[in-house]
DNA sequence: AGCACGCCGACT
DNA sequence: GTCGGCGTGCTC
């Protein structure tokens, strides 16, 4: 008998058999393969499973099988051979049912059961009519006249080209009605990608590339440790040159805003190759016929965000993870996997190279470098003998301040712009004041649904969450005693700008934030401006740290280094290193020298010391040390056991049977901690909780891990109780 | 997660 | 007298 176990996309951490459908030949059923889309019946409804393997023998009683409906795919299985075992592995290790890690490696389009379309390029071509028009047809639909000539000039055109020449959908849609043209099919076309000749490499950059290339192919992996401007991205694409003229691949992995469109030029300009960018503002019909090329191996290379990890790849002959340390690989919910740690295990399984670049590793791919599972490779010094900028504390105790800026701030910043020089201000926090207070009774602007205050928005007169979408217009009065005199407390980017303009009134102030840069190209187009490089004032959040570089820029200020000290985080000392390093690395050129400057309460802090006084290499040393003491990661494993409830007890009731439960077995090596409310324990009008467990080992962590599910599992649900586990957290 | 079945309040 | 609240149970 032939039986089909299926993976759901169910939450459920089990797979379920069914019988192949009804009418199939033998010949069919010898045709199935592991990682075909098969619909069954399940429950009420109709789900949409992956094949997992076809057996002759099921737990289930016959008689309790259902028949499977339809096989949708043929030949090429939606999940190809090398996915469906990443897939395997990362339901494994992060504890989370296959169905739904199939489900997000899949594009929508597969998701939903639509058919494949492994090569097809829609096309719109002249019917026999068409072609029969003179030139200069149509005059009096110019628009239709263009699309005309456009089609005239081939046999057919693709309508992504034909989008791309300013030629809508619209449009051809009306020629089609006048029986001019007709939508047919392109066969992709596949070529050899041409790669330009690249820069020069320093003897640095040089032994890392030989070093990468050398072991002979196979599996390894390569952290790349370039302080900002050493010339990562020339490594990364002269390696990928090497991929492409063996005939092979590239996947190249980017944090979420981190694909500069200068980079992305500079990929362009390189190679004239297939380069598909995988982001998540993309059309689902693009996304999908990209990730058909990349699959069918007519993309050369892929770059993409973190679900772009299960992008299948016909012959993947190299892996990039640019900015390796950024959050933004985490994914912190539902499947909370790392798109970096899942990138270095799809290496090993298609036995090719994989790159971790930062300038500021994780603390995980220093600690896998120093034990020798990856080999490192350093790019100490900045492109044409640029020195590092200097980093010096400012001493703000007692020292007016307005807007968060200091006498003495303002003094360097106008001799900067004087000079002619651009100024960075980095100041993590958006709107205008992080609260609103009644000077008459107290009252505190609080969200109703989150243990948070309010920002102040002024421009928008609104307060909002930044915790969740909530937002209510600003109040004249006090909601409680009709006060007249709210006052707010903190300076936010808002308020620091209106300043920064009075105060520098001669110069452009620039604010950069996710309030400020709502636009797709806004960004960009600020970038372009700021970078003809006259001088002005450039302030942001954690926004400006990321993608762009601002050579012009001398002088970076970090108004409340403060912020960054008291973190309740273990990671929080690792975060800050990597953040103003990140935002020093903005500062300073070739011939411009830069400066650093940290507005500090706490000169003594040992940490802001640490900033002062130690490159990012020596603090990750000696933070290194201080983990291993501790026997935290990466020197230990962390699992979480997450909850939320709409009731404020549910969870911490859960995670305490649930850890009685586990300490009447206990797991050698491992210790629990908790349970204990989440650092903003509620969020959306629910109550969060957690119970963390601290291993010795990867295998004690593991075994932990699966004993908390099959606990968890078996635990009654009540008050709305939602469970999640999380692998290697990176959130307290 | 969905989608059932299953017992207690305010409405045509 | 119903329509409907979400509590808990199951999905090969």
């Amino acid at each position: 008998m032939t039986i089909l176990e299926l993976a759901l996309p169910t939450p459920l951490r089990r797979l379920f058999d069914y019988l192949p459908p009804d009418g199939l030949t033998p010949e069919h059923l010898a045709a199935l393969k592991p990682g075909q889309r098969i619909r069954v019946p399940f429950g009420k409804r109709e789900a949409l499973g992956i094949l997992v393997k076809v057996k002759t023998e099921s737990d289930v009683p016959t008689g309790q099988l259902k028949a499977a409906l339809a096989v949708l795919d043929g030949e090429t299985a939606a999940v190809s051979p090398e996915i469906h075992a990443l897939c395997r592995w990362a339901a494994d290790y992060y504890h989370h049912p296959l169905g739904e890690v199939f489900t997000a490696s899949l594009p929508r389009h597969l998701r939903l059961g639509k058919p494949r379309q492994p090569g097809a390029i829609k096309a719109w071509r002249l019917t026999p009519r068409g072609l029969g028009l003179p030139p200069g047809a149509l005059p009096r639909s110019p628009r239709q006249a263009q699309a005309l000539a456009a089609l005239q000039k081939e046999d057919a055109v693709s309508t992504d080209h034909l989008q791309a020449a300013g030629i809508s959908a619209a449009v051809l849609r009306s020629l089609a009605d006048k029986g001019l043209a007709e939508r047919c099919q392109l066969a992709p076309a596949r070529y050899t990608p041409v790669c330009h000749p690249g820069l020069e490499l320093n003897p640095d950059q040089a032994a890392a590339m030989k070093g990468i290339l050398s072991p002979g192919g196979g599996f390894a992996c390569h952290l790349l440790e370039g302080v900002t401007g050493s010339g990562k991205t020339e490594v990364y694409l002269q390696l990928i040159a090497d991929c492409l003229a063996l005939g092979q691949q590239a996947l190249v992995l980017v944090p979420e805003i981190g694909l500069g469109p200068q980079t992305l030029a500079r990929f362009r300009a390189r190679f004239d190759a297939e380069i598909v960018v995988l982001h998540s503002a993309l059309a689902e019909g693009q996304r999908y016929r990209d990730w058909e090329a990349a699959a069918a191996g007519r993309a050369h290379i892929v770059i993409g965000t973190r679900s772009a990890v299960f992008t299948p790849l016909a012959r993947p002959g190299l892996i990039v993870v640019d900015e390796e340390h950024d959050g933004s690989y985490k994914q912190q919910d539902g499947f909370r996997y790392s798109a970096r740690d899942v990138a270095v295990k799809r290496a090993q399984l298609a036995a090719c190279p994989v790159v971790l670049g930062s300038a500021t590793p994780s603390l995980e791919s220093l600690h896998n470098a120093i034990e020798g599972r990856y080999h490192h490779h350093r790019l100490p010094r900045r492109a044409g003998s640029a020195e590092l900028p200097r980093i010096n504390a400012l001493d703000v105790r007692h020292q007016p301040l307005q807007a968060s800026l200091s006498e003495a701030l303002a003094t360097r910043v106008e001799q900067t712009l004087d000079q002619g020089q651009q100024v960075l201000l980095f100041l993590n926090r958006r709107g205008f004041a992080p609260s609103l207070q009644c000077h008459d009774c107290g009252w505190l602007a609080e969200c109703a649904a989150c243990d948070a205050r309010l920002t102040v928005h002024l421009r928008q007169r609104r307060l909002r969450c930044h915790h969740c979408e909530a937002s209510r217009p600003l109040p004249s009065t006090c909601p409680e005693c009709h006060g007249r005199q709210l006052l707010t407390s903190g300076v936010g980017t808002e308020q620091a700008e209106t300043h920064l303009r009075q105060r520098f009134s001669g110069w452009p102030v620039y604010r950069v934030d996710s309030d400020s840069m709502r636009g797709r190209d806004a960004m960009e187009t600020l970038a372009e401006e700021i970078n003809r490089g006259e001088p002005c004032i450039l302030l942001g959040t954690q926004m400006l740290t990321k993608g762009h570089h601002f050579p012009a820029v001398t002088l970076v200020a970090v108004l409340d280094a403060d912020a960054l000290l008291f973190s309740a985080d273990f990671r929080g000392e690792e975060r800050m290193a990597q953040l103003l390093t990140q935002v020093a690395g903005r500062a300073g050129r070739a011939d411009l020298p830069g400066e650093v400057i940290l507005q500090t309460h706490h000169p003594d802090h040992p940490a802001l010391q640490a900033m002062l006084h130690q490159n990012y290499a020596e603090q990750a040393r000696q933070l290194l040390a201080q983990r291993r003491q501790l026997g935290l990661p990466p020197c230990g494993q962390m699992v979480m056991l997450r909850t939320d409830a709409a009731d404020g007890e549910a969870g911490e009731a859960f995670l305490q049977t649930l850890r009685r439960d586990f300490e009447a077995a206990p797991v050698p090596q491992c210790t629990l901690v908790g349970p204990l409310p989440s650092p903003l324990p509620r969020r959306q009008g629910r109550y969060r909780s957690q119970l963390l467990l601290l291993a010795q080992g990867r295998p004690a962590a593991r075994a932990a891990a699966a004993r908390l599910v099959a606990l968890a599992e078996a635990l009654p649900r009540k008050g709305g109780l939602n469970w999640s586990i999380d692998i290697d957290p990176t959130e307290g």
